[in-house]
DNA sequence: GCATTAATTAATGCATGCGCAAATAAATGC
DNA sequence: GCATTTATTTGCGCATGCATTAATTAATGC
């Protein structure tokens, strides 16, 4: 018996993303729902369904007759991404300190701090990406609203998705853990609005980078 | 011949929704596939592709063998998605001051100032909670993030879904229409700070009133 | 040779049916 | 009578096939 696992839909979805994101299937590019029906060895019924999926999700467009668009990302849809994650987080953020979370509950932010640092130290920039997500789900997390939570999680797959690009083409932010440990120390000492400030200009920050990147590289999509 | 127009598909997610907006299909409530399949008369497989893209945008939710349950709205999760509204249309206000937009594109958002009014005097409550709605969703649109549009109409959504109830509640927010005028005189004169910090209070402000009426009459869910 | 129309091809939308697993009911042992 | 096992039902996941319609190519008129 072969196996009884996950749905063939699950695994359509979780294929389908992670050819997304390694650009197996390339940003801008069509494919028919046959073509990625055979290409997971499956039929068309869970493809469409996953596609369905993504589609809300944000990582493609249905276009009848033409395939499944892979969504390429624009410089302006990263500022518009990035300024939603920053009125976002920097909510959580001041949220997080109103909650006065003991340092059980802030452990987590903590140690992707720690490997942060480690991670600059040892020039390792794929631990330091790694990190620096675990540190913004986290900070979310402690906001305790679930449907940030899911948007910023929806929000943040497309940065990630942009940064195997993005993050070879400037050195480690070796300034950025000092903002982290700043909203860390504002959300443990329960000062709501240093904390969100600082994560405010933190991602605002990142942003201006990340733009002036684009800029200077010429780079149309990613 | 019958008619060729909108696809099965795009009429499912369109009755479904006004099934779940007008209470027919209740919020709590679960529903088999075969059962929804035969109320919309067509086969189970476009009321399935509805019913994920519905459960993306977080009106119900799928639990396999025990059917599609609309999801109920919690006070808590009115005061999440209160959240979500205040950080993404403040910001919006802000960035709306900050394009100079002329007269003309700030027309619509005028006018639904004027209906608002009308509405009051009139006092005409579905008339107040449409111009009240386009008055948001003008402003969003104004603000020129795309991203911010889509979450904030789905999130407007799930309001909608609970104002049906609410609205009768309480009496017409007379005052409310003071804070509209006040954004869009900010937005007029480049104010972006202005244009912020009283559209975020304004929702705060929506947000206490309707937590406190929600606990008042011991909803447990809409 | 170009434009308009007809014929062909191809991709999708959807209905249908079947196998499987979960939920429920019945049966059996103690 | 209760618990455990076995039978039955039921709802879903998915493959398959067909009709429809858009896209493409061929054909025809001028």
């Amino acid at each position: 018996m072969p196996d009884k696992g996950p749905s063939n839909v699950q695994r359509a979805v979780q294929e389908l993303r992670a050819r997304i994101f390694s650009g197996d299937l390339a940003a801008g590019s069509d494919h028919l729902e046959s073509e990625l029906a055979n290409l997971l060895e499956m039929s068309r019924t869970p493809v469409r369904e996953a596609v369905l999926t993504l589609e809300g999700q944000g990582l493609l467009e249905l276009r009848p007759r033409k395939g499944v668009r892979i969504l390429p990302l624009s410089p302006d849809d990263m500022a518009e991404i990035y300024d939603v994650l920053t009125e976002l987080e920097s909510h959580a953020a001041e949220r997080a300190a109103q909650l006065d979370h003991d340092d059980d509950d802030l452990a987590d932010l903590a140690r992707a701090i720690r490997d942060m640092d480690a991670a600059i130290t040892g020039n390792d920039l794929d631990a330091w990406a790694d990190a620096d997500d675990r540190f913004h789900t986290e900070l979310v997390r402690l906001g305790g609203n679930s449907r940030i939570e899911a948007i910023v999680a929806m929000m943040s797959d497309q940065v990630r998705r942009a940064r195997t690009t993005t993050l070879f083409m400037r050195p480690l932010p070796t300034k950025s853990n000092e903002d982290h440990r700043t909203v860390y120390q504002a959300i443990r000492e329960g000062d709501a609005a240093t904390a969100r400030e600082t994560h405010r200009q933190h991602r605002q920050h990142a942003k201006s980078i990340l733009v002036e990147l684009l800029g200077k590289h010429r780079l149309r999509f990613l």
